[in-house]
DNA sequence: CGGGTAACCGTACCGTGAGTACAGTTATGC
DNA sequence: GCATAACTGTACTCACGGTACGGTTACCCG
């Protein structure tokens, strides 16, 4: 990594830890520049903007979440061959991940650029559009693989169910921010887990 | 309505509307009192400053939301006596109530106020977190009701199971207002529905 | 109908933060 | 060792939140 992405990579570190606990529009670039040692002219080389900022941070936490995704649900599928079990294990996993975040559990960036809408121009607002098609694409393709082996007590439409799994996700985030709470996020993403377990899985006498 | 209060209430009505669709940051006082048709010093004159034209809002906004929730609900107990299937009725009816919103959902302010949280004060944030557990007292009397009545198919907390009727709403905006999907909300209510369906109504053969 | 107060207006000012301009300087990699 | 990348420094502009404060208008009440 040669000087420069190290320090954009220093700056966009910064950024977005500030940006998750205090929102985007709080986290002035003066903070970020003194924090990151160097001045308002070495910003402004590196990015045009805060809006070529926010899509800078945007694209690295799309990354980094689809990495966390894939060894949650990756490690699903390594620990039970059918899809419905692996997916299970992975909302599992994942509420425990969650649960065990470091103090004040960060937001969610797609979520802090909804509600900052008019700050961003229409390049940053079709990014945070396809970066929640991709999760759809992402949950639906588990969801398929788990709809083809087991009948569902129930019609479902699995682009729906797959928007699920991100919309408890981002509920529970607003819900965990707002009271302060941090067990909500993980609460929610089990019952997500109840609700898939009693739509696929095969009939018991009650499950528990 | 004294002339005073009348002023105020346009203030938060321009407010409010500005807030929902651009979010609180990028809202200047400069541009309501523009449209309120004020000066500066009339707007200050009934807000000490933007913490305080927020906690208004909330305040506002809280009691629009109640009156609409109370509507839905309500209904569905007139429909039917049935605590369960008064609640499923009232969850379809506010799933209609969000498809058929006025183009560009408005979002939530509570979320709104959750990724914005450094630009309030602890005040306004202690209202944020009180409306998120007064919801949850809301929708945990009436799954007291139906748990009552129904057993239950999944052990389920029922404080967890009303958060989830937040959850979801604040999900499903979030999500619908990324992608510019009006759907995906009223979507996500059926869908939270069909889970209530699920954990707490009587067998039949498939549910359909 | 007079007066007091609520509901403003006007003007001038301050601090902060985004962003621009542009010339100069240091460091790095080839 | 030299070109270029990666900055620094200074000096602005503009928008916005907020303050200060004196003056003005409108309304209600006795």
């Amino acid at each position: 990594m040669s000087k420069g992405e190290e320090t954009r990579e220093r700056i966009l570190a910064i950024m977005e830890e500030s940006v998750l606990q205090k929102g985007f529009g709080a986290t002035s670039i003066e903070e970020v520049i003194t924090e990151a040692g160097i001045t308002k002219s070495g910003f402004f080389y590196h990015f045009q903007n805060k809006n070529a900022l926010a899509k800078a941070l945007l694209l690295r936490y799309l990354e980094r979440e689809d990495v966390i995704l894939d060894d949650v649900f990756n490690r699903g599928r390594d620990l039970a061959e059918d899809p419905l079990q692996a997916f299970l294990v992975g909302l599992k996993l994942l509420a425990e991940l969650m649960a065990n975040l470091p103090q004040e559990h960060p937001g969610c960036l797609v979520a802090t650029c909804c509600y900052q809408e008019s700050l961003f121009d229409r390049e940053v607002r079709e990014l945070n559009r396809r970066i929640v098609l991709h999760w759809r694409q992402r949950f639906r393709s588990l969801l398929e693989a788990i709809a083809e082996r087991y009948p569902s007590r129930c019609e479902v439409n699995l682009d729906e169910l797959a928007d699920m799994v991100s919309a408890t996700i981002e509920g529970g985030l607003v819900l965990g921010r707002a009271t302060g709470d941090r067990q909500i996020l993980p609460a929610q993403i089990l019952l997500l887990r109840s609700y898939i377990r009693l739509l696929f899985e095969p009939d018991r006498a009650t499950v528990h």
